[in-house]
DNA sequence: ACAAAAGTGTTCTTCATACACCCATGT
DNA sequence: ACATGGGTGTATGAAGAACACTTTTGT
């Protein structure tokens, strides 16, 4: 009987912050050796027979100590095989994407990196992080899980505009963005209209998903 | 110690057969229980440290007699995790494409099917068929490694609309098809002509990789 | 001559990008 | 008043889809 590999599940933890205007990536000091006290993103060993949005969840709830509430949505990515990426032993990594509703974190919470600006982590969690960049931004108002797991139910376009430079790199005209979105299937502009910005400016739509 | 999950690599042993003008799957039946006899994709369990295109050769090369030179390319296409699609327990399947380059296929090859008409397959393998497809289809034209794996270092315009027409189900006006190529990176029209048809019309235009 | 199939040129539509100008808010 | 920033309208260019017409072969 051939020894299998083991497998991890490594989880790209995401949240917008509408005050920092930018993406956030969940990252946690390891408890254990290897790389103790470095960084890294939050994974854990696949049980047997457990299913990877349940690995994810418990890494995401386990190592960053996220309510399980605020996962508000998780798919894959890609897996990763170089067969030293783990000095413990060769270990697949099977990095899927979470995303976390700020409303509903609790206290203390974990520590958020930007997403431009990952600290080195621990394994090869920045080659997972680099390879893993592309396939977010390409998400973005493609796959409306992904995004309204980001935004949330009801975001302004104030929100969206910094979301999308975050995740892209750069920043598009709103006029653009709001036709872009009004053909995002499931997505509509509401009537309404959120407060302005502190230094003033017009008040921005309020978008709702209807699904 | 908890006891990991197997992982098996199940390929999409892919080649496209000009005389037939489609797309072909390579499928074997099982040697062994369970569902010994039904036809499968070929897939082995991954070994301990081994990478996954490794494996994907094995399979190929082990499962469908294909020899090693003829696998062009290969690449990632998603896990599947359901606990209970192996009957014996609990595995992962993780999915990769190979091309399979005909001109280096030797004498007894494997079975041969259109990837439109699939028999029933073993485990999930239908699943995987299924859900894979539209991912095929997507990297035509737009992964270079895979789209060159399937048509040879050399190919002309009939080919291409055979090859575009079974992947993604309508045949390309010949004319957009040969501007779409034409800004394809990597991609050039010679001035050399094929030979025609059996049934005659104009000789088509012979393309080449230049990487 | 005729059928078959690729190639050329043209048109139409869609979508992304860009920008000038207008509108609603804070200071 | 003025700065800030979203919204409206409009223009431009690239890419996809559709089709008339031409070219080159086989029968």
């Amino acid at each position: 009987m051939i020894e299998s590999t083991l497998v991890s599940v490594d989880v790209l933890a995401l949240r917008f912050d509408p005050n920092a205007r930018t993406v956030l990536l969940g990252v946690a000091p390891r408890a254990l050796e290897p790389f103790a006290g470095a960084l890294a993103l939050p994974g854990v060993l696949l049980g047997r027979g457990e299913r990877l949005r349940d690995a994810a969840r418990r890494a995401v709830t386990g190592k960053l100590g996220v309510p399980e509430e605020a996962i508000s949505a998780s798919g894959q990515l890609a897996t990763f095989d170089e067969p030293s990426r783990d000095p413990r032993g060769p270990t697949l990594s099977i990095a899927l994407w979470s995303t976390i509703d700020a409303t509903r974190l609790t206290g203390a919470g974990p520590t958020w990196t930007q997403l431009d600006d990952v600290p080195p982590l621990a394994f090869d969690h920045d080659r997972i992080v680099r390879d893993c960049r592309p396939m977010l931004a390409d998400r973005l108002w493609r796959d409306t899980t992904f995004t309204a797991g980001l935004l949330g139910r009801e975001f302004t376009t104030a929100q969206a505009l910094d979301l999308t430079e975050s995740l892209t790199g750069d920043r598009p005209y709103p006029a653009n963005l709001g036709r872009t979105m009004e053909r995002v299937p499931g997505l509509e502009r509401t009537a309404q209209h959120a407060a302005a910005l502190p230094k003033g400016g017009r008040p921005p739509s309020v978008w709702r998903w209807t699904t």
